[in-house]
DNA sequence: GATAGTTTCATACAAATGTTTGAAATGCAA
DNA sequence: TTGCATTTCAAACATTTGTATGAAACTATC
């Protein structure tokens, strides 16, 4: 039986300097230097670098996938399978906002790794983000059993909104602070939540079927 | 008088390369290639690697925040100084994604340049892009003009959100494509650029001084 | 406690990369 | 042409990087 101490102490130490620098400017001998292990333990134990990115990765991904639908199945299951909209996005958007927001010395170092993720943007990353897709439109199910009577194209158009404004809010929480000097409060992470959620739900309930560009150009035109 | 032959044959390459392919493998060598340029090219006229990224990062971003301003003192001249909300927020996010989208094989090079921006993150970029905030500030002055009554904070979300829709709609296109079996035409540029604009105006005007926490629980409370 | 399988280790390898160098070429003014 | 500054060039440099190797150490089974 493996004793699962090395590999797990590789794990351990690449999140860790992945999270606090980056893809970019780690490289194995930082990882095993920071796991107290022999440079040769990371191919012997993952094969490639990539591959111990890759597992990384999908560890976390498989995490807040769980949670996400945890959140989703329970408000479905107090709505009697029909879970409010607002319920809906709060269960996407939630999980990732939990974690990576908050005063910046109190996030875990997982959450900051998927923060990483979110920012930087490695090849072995990127050829795992395509399975998101199967797990995303779990979620616009979702959405079409809360707003039935939305057109699919809408609903996709508010995912793609939602996780947008979540996304960016995580990637760039420093700008909208500076910005803003910080009169936003992005340590508020439920206020954020609610923020992001209101938002998107506006724009899948307001007008109706016509399409957006009439109701901006009714807007604009007068 | 410089000939400035090399140096616009080493950006012309270096832009085309890093549109194509990503900051991550694009080497040196093979931007004096593509250009037919010498390798110490690059250190001569640039100083370093990082530097060109640098001037190539600088001139576009002049170019957009340039266009971005003059789409807003054009609408605001057209309203005699306050310009609406949806206009102002049109001029923030349609340069952007008028360059970035649009059918893949017809975008530009400096906007496939300026994609890459915002996938990648390299830290020569990074940190010109705190620069950035002093632009933004402008498109806030001109959001305050537009709508005097809303708190300076809801002001900043906006502002963040919308140009969070925009960017990430240029990030995840494809994403968003696939999801949606092609059924969310992403090649309809006007269409996206009246999607986040009204979905962002939505969040501006809507609810009212309430903290948005409040009207996310009397939507899920009931 | 011998043996086979697993894990660790020091070290080497091979390739890639940004940068530097010093000479050659070029352009231009006197 | 001569002389001077700018530009180009081939080559080398100095690191850094992920990966491979083969021996040593360890572990557990018989």
């Amino acid at each position: 039986m493996p004793s699962d101490q090395t590999r797990s102490a590789i794990l351990a130490a690449a999140e860790r300097l992945y999270a606090d620098r980056g893809f970019g400017d780690v490289t194995l001998r930082d990882i095993v230097a920071a796991a107290n292990v022999n440079l040769a333990a990371v191919n012997y134990h993952f094969g490639s670098k990539d591959e111990l990115i890759a597992e990384l990765f999908v560890t976390r991904s498989l995490a807040l996938n769980k949670e996400r639908l945890r959140e989703l199945r329970e408000a479905e299951e107090a709505g009697n399978g029909r879970a409010d909209i607002s319920e809906v996005l709060r269960a996407l958007v939630g999980p990732t906002l939990r974690g990576c927001l908050g005063p910046a010395n109190q996030t875990s170092t997982p959450a900051r790794f998927m923060i990483r993720v979110n920012i930087e943007s490695v090849p072995a990353i990127r050829r795992i983000r395509n399975r998101e897709i199967d797990h995303l439109r779990k979620f616009v199910a979702a959405m079409r059993r809360s707003l039935p009577d939305r057109s699919d194209v809408e609903l996709y158009w508010g995912l793609h909104f939602a996780l947008a404004m979540a996304q960016q809010t995580v990637r760039d929480s420093e700008r909208l602070a500076k910005l803003s000097e910080g009169k936003c409060d992005v340590d508020d992470v439920e206020g954020v939540i609610a923020r992001v959620v209101d938002v998107a739900v506006m724009g899948l309930v307001a007008g109706g079927k016509e399409k957006p560009v009439a109701r901006s150009a009714a807007l604009t035109a007068k």
